[in-house]
DNA sequence: TATGAATGAGGCTTCATTCAT
DNA sequence: GATGAATGAAGCCTCATTCAT
């Protein structure tokens, strides 16, 4: 019996995460707003009434996604930022590690851009990922502004924001270059631009 | 005779323009796809089939906003780029001013940030308006880097790709700050990210 | 001042004139249901609402048409049905007399056609037609049959259909033969088809 | 299971058999382009939205309608074809048949006529009933002709055309007589008009 | 009388959501 | 729980008609 209920909640989970994948790939192939509740059942290979089984709404969706990546990222920011160093050094292992999340998890970013442009919720959606993003940034520039690494002639806010920019646009970059060089090399230029005195880009050359 | 025509036209004229500006309006605070043609002739206080009268499409209301503001932008531009500078200077003096002309025209970077979302003509959006905007930058980019003003470690169009990116996000930026100052700060990290060697900004404070 | 009442008139006349020319040409090329009055008005190089002017809507224009064609269509039947004749000879003479004012007129044709597709009057259109056209070959007829010429054992009226549906449907003829010589093949079928016993066509080969 | 799906599945051809039936109807009372989706939707007793559950498009609708009817046509066409007869008789009895089948299809008839009204599809629509009815027919004279059973002074093509004009006219006549008797009177004449010497309609009364 | 911009009714189509099976 | 047909609200667009100039 118990294993009876245990392979129904799997079934379930597996329907679940069946719609989750597939709405996933077509949020990130036509966008949220040109993707219909029938095309993500279709990708899923279910019928349409299915959805509401598991969903109220292609918004809760979304929802759902943000949340599941934004467990992810606190999961691995969380491991990064225990480690003792210096604040630039700590800043830019976020960040690569940041960078390494979203491009394995591409199909959100269109949801943040998109939130400016759909309906009701959106603002959920920029909560539901920033807490374990926003949060930890702000808390490394902060601690790197208080030690004299970072400058601090501009508030914490407008670096982190920053910093959210560079992940946000480059996601839609047309470069040639990768996703995660181009971050790399962007983050170069800000922690360069906010680090204080010593440690200047000019002075290490190659260091990459 | 004539006179009936003129008042015609300027009455034509005048629909139009409102029109276009009830369409900014309602771009700007519902998004692009949550305005319904409807929506924007109830704000400009016209019947709804007269929108067909001026436009083909709510699309076609996009570009030819996007269209109106690359002429603003273009004209602007040109007058700051003829003025003979520092690249870091010129660089900077076309940020603060294509800030004030954003910060004037706020509907459009929704329509920016749809790019991705409507798979049909915002390419045509970005192209309406990357001309004066886009190229401009980068010409000042290479041209600091060829001078040894700009650091060339890093590839243009990823310093160019950079600049956009804050535009972007800073349009939607929820900081108290205004946004011409949130754009100004931006600016200055960055230069300072990519300013070669003398003139750091630590040396430089107050004149921001 | 007469001849500026004159003058007036003729102007007016004009305009009324161009549109229904205008209108006689579209509906040719496009059909009734997909020209608009803003078509007509187009090729008519007048303002839309001149169109109110002179009628009231796009089947007042037909109707005029129709009204039209089957004075012009009166008149020459008139002439020849004056003619003391045989009533084969007479009827022959009708079809191609008919034949030619309708080749000049190809535009009405559709609009019998599509009297059984459009809205309110197209039974109208049909009566405006008929008369000059229908009664006098009604009469043929039944003088042929009353003479002996025609056969009796089929009602005129079915005879008399018969060579309607000639000519609604030989207007649509895709075939390399030209309208009239098409008419007159198949009249010359359904004359032989009515004819009493002598002058069989299998007897006047080469006739014509 | 299985049964639940064939239930289904038999709703579903109801339904769309009702929708075909309701735009018949429709097509045949009001004529095509005055009937609205809306339209065919209420009589068939059925939501708006769900005549797109089975058709793209009002056009749709008619191809299939033609379709079918033309299926009908080559079955019963077929098996009359393969009689050996004369050929005045064999045109005879298509004629008959094909008759009564148009007569239990006239909503078929106005898409026919409409065919120089709309542009894009209706040739399609001609195209689709015209296999089964206009090649048998052109068969059936040519042979006739070959064998000189039949006039061979007129083109095999306006005779073919002749016939269907009778269809397509006689559908649309107000006389008292019924269409089918309508018809067979016609190809009477025609028959008469195109048979050979012998066999004069003359020396045949009373068989009609 | 000529004009053409303004209008809104009406048609087409999409799609989130419900519900009977 | 799974299904998918049914639904109607809502958006887009056309066009006959009106009316101020």
């Amino acid at each position: 019996m118990a294993e009876k209920i245990s392979l129904r909640k799997r079934k379930k989970f597996q329907a679940r995460q069946k719609i989750l994948l597939a709405a996933a790939q077509q949020f990130e192939t036509q966008g949220f707003a040109n993707t219909s509740i029938a095309d993500i059942m279709q990708a899923a290979n279910l019928g349409v009434g299915t959805f509401y089984n598991y969903f109220r709404s292609k918004e809760d969706v979304l929802l759902t996604l943000a949340k599941n990546l934004r467990e992810d990222m606190e999961e691995k920011i969380l491991q990064v930022g225990e480690v003792n160093q210096s604040s630039p050094e700590l800043l830019k292992l976020c960040c690569v590690c940041t960078a390494k999340l979203i491009d394995e998890n591409r199909f959100i970013l269109p949801l943040f851009l998109s939130a400016s442009e759909h309906s009701d919720k959106p603002e959920q959606i920029s909560e539901s990922l920033s807490p374990g993003f926003k949060e930890l940034f702000d808390k490394i520039i902060l601690r790197g502004q208080e030690r004299g690494e970072f400058r601090d002639d501009v508030p914490t806010n407008i670096i982190s924001e920053m910093i959210h920019s560079i992940y946000q646009t480059t996601a839609f970059s047309k470069l040639e270059i990768s996703f995660q060089e181009n971050i790399r090399l962007k983050v170069k230029i800000l922690l360069d631009g906010i680090k204080k005195g010593k440690g200047r880009w000019d002075k290490g050359k190659g260091q990459g």
